[in-house]
DNA sequence: CCCGCTCCTGTAAACGCTTACACACGGATG
DNA sequence: CATCCGTGTGTAAGCGTTTACAGGAGCGGG
């Protein structure tokens, strides 16, 4: 099954049928109307494999995330499949399992795949790696590390805003301890959190309380480093996770102390992935969209992969404090 | 950049470079490594779109899933994907967001793509939309539902050992009014969990206890069939249900009416998604491993791609019950 | 009536690879 | 020394599209 069926049993040349199946307009009604009669009775789909060789465009895209498994990530490749799928385009997947072996193996596949662009959302981007797209002039849109250029473009994410509302919020509940439990230091985004956990504290003479402890972004690391912040003297009253699952793992720390939350402590927690609302309490953290950020990055690869040399925009994803149950006033 | 240029710098021809690239044993090993030495050199990537257009064989699988939102799926989506890499097979993905018109959407991309075969893990599979892929004797694997045929094969789960065990294991416990909340009814994998459990009841001589509250596999409908099962007069000293999530709804639903798990009422739920035992207390539940899952879907698609007229028959997939915090004896 | 134009359609050459077939070479065999 | 065979390599024909280019039909103007 194959154009020249079709062409055959519309009576006209391949040279018609594919310019009617993409939807060229020198192609008269009538002749269009036999065309697609003829598809449609054939039940003929084109071979994308030919188009792509032919035409150099796969209409796929890459996207390369961490592990599909965190929770941070399904909703972001669901709305990004989504925008794609809508414009007829393909999402093939790449997890880097936080390892750079891997993610060398995920840019060989999507550029063996040749993927018409890329969007690289793991917090641990390789540039070096990154070369061999940049160097093959495939459009690239990194989330937080990278930077913008002919064929690049960075979302930026205010995780700063985020944080700040979150100091603000515990402050304004009369809390002055306020630990901070910290994400892998080799990450930007992590230190970026952490960053603005301090300036947040300076901002309001607390720099002498900070209280910083690292975790791993895990829940294993956050009911780690909440146990080695249970043990200072003077323990925090409140708690800043650098994401969901650090602020879950500290959460069972703090049960498991015999302690209760938001009573004893209050604790935020950071990114607003869905489990966030279901653990008891729950979790007051901060909304980072999936989807927006998902729609913002695909829209930004499009923009890049029609070479639009528009106004290039510096794009930038808002965080917002959400307030529920785990924290309370002094 | 092609397999000319590569055949170039290598003095062979292109038939060489080519069998070289399939590790066709026909080459010698000098010839060989002149010519891998030249792809090196070039950093040359061969055409996948090329090689399929040729070759029939696009080394792509599909896989169809209700939703990678829903926390069942992650799991089942990474392992997958794993065994496809580690093969040197890339994966497209579809949801179907339980939406028979989105399955036929998926459907139809697939088979555009020239997917050399799907793995259909949803639920609620149409077997009319399915033909699509029959007809083009594209190898299918099916979970649940679905034949096993010339191009496809059924991976069934056993649900009703898990239920099995959990009845049993509250049972033991003095247990006598166990509830269950059910899923869709449209659903046979939901379908047979509810029977399994009524038949688990059967066997201890408690039918006439038997109480069925009807869910829908999400985590509001898990609260709302607890609140009913709460209002009954003899209320239940048990609750088993259809999935985690509605376990996840229904411990909400308890702890709002001010009662207590287990110390009041026992619940267990169904899959071990992670979150499970993150819950306070952590949810004693029935395994269904998704590696596992995938791990055998894989394998039983690879046997029909290779035509393997094998014994692979039956392939089946255990569940079994996990003892955790959430169920206590009376 | 012819010319030139606009529209529409057809012809055929790519795209980059795999693979059937042909063939060259050297050693073994009779 | 002629023949045969096995091994390794080359030649070239596709795979199913897109698209540059060519060409025919119809029409208005000169």
């Amino acid at each position: 099954m194959n154009i020249k069926e079709v062409a055959k049993r519309a009576k006209v040349s391949t040279a018609t049928v594919s310019r009617t199946i993409n939807d060229s307009e020198k192609v008269r009604p009538g002749t269009a109307a036999r065309v697609r009669q003829a598809i449609e009775e054939l039940n003929f789909y084109p071979n994308t494999h030919a188009r792509t060789l032919v035409s150099g465009r796969s209409r796929m895209l890459g996207l390369i995330i961490s592990d599909i498994t965190n929770p941070f990530f399904p909703e972001l490749v669901k709305s990004f499949e989504d925008q794609a799928v809508e414009r007829g385009q393909e999402v093939i997947i790449g997890n880097t399992d936080y390892n750079p072996k891997r993610m060398a193996g995920c840019i060989r596949r999507m550029v063996e795949r040749k993927v018409d662009g890329v969007a690289i959302m793991t917090s641990e981007a390789d540039p070096a790696l990154v070369t061999e797209l940049t160097r093959r002039n495939i459009p690239t849109v990194f989330m937080d590390t990278g930077k913008t250029g002919l064929h690049s473009a960075n979302i930026r994410i205010d995780y700063a805003q985020g944080i700040h509302e979150a100091v603000q919020h515990l402050f304004s509940l009369n809390h002055r301890r306020i630990a901070f439990i910290a994400g892998p230091m080799n990450l930007e985004s992590a230190r970026m959190r952490r960053d603005a956990y301090l300036s947040g504290l300076k901002s309001r003479g607390l720099s002498d309380k900070a209280m910083v402890e690292k975790g791993d972004h895990r829940i294993e690391g956050g009911a780690m480093a909440m146990r080695s912040l249970l043990k200072i003297p003077q323990r925090p009253t409140a708690v800043i996770s650098s994401n969901d699952l650090t602020a879950i793992g500290a959460l069972g720390a703090i049960l498991h102390a015999g302690l209760k939350v938001p009573d004893d402590i209050s604790l935020i927690g950071f990114d607003d992935i869905s489990f966030a609302n279901l653990t008891q309490p729950p979790l007051t953290t901060v909304i980072l969209s999936r989807t927006q950020l998902a729609v913002t990055a695909f829209a930004a690869l499009e923009a890049l992969i029609r070479k639009d040399e528009g106004p290039h925009v510096d794009y930038s994803i808002p965080t917002h404090l959400v307030m529920r149950g785990s924290t309370r006033a002094l």
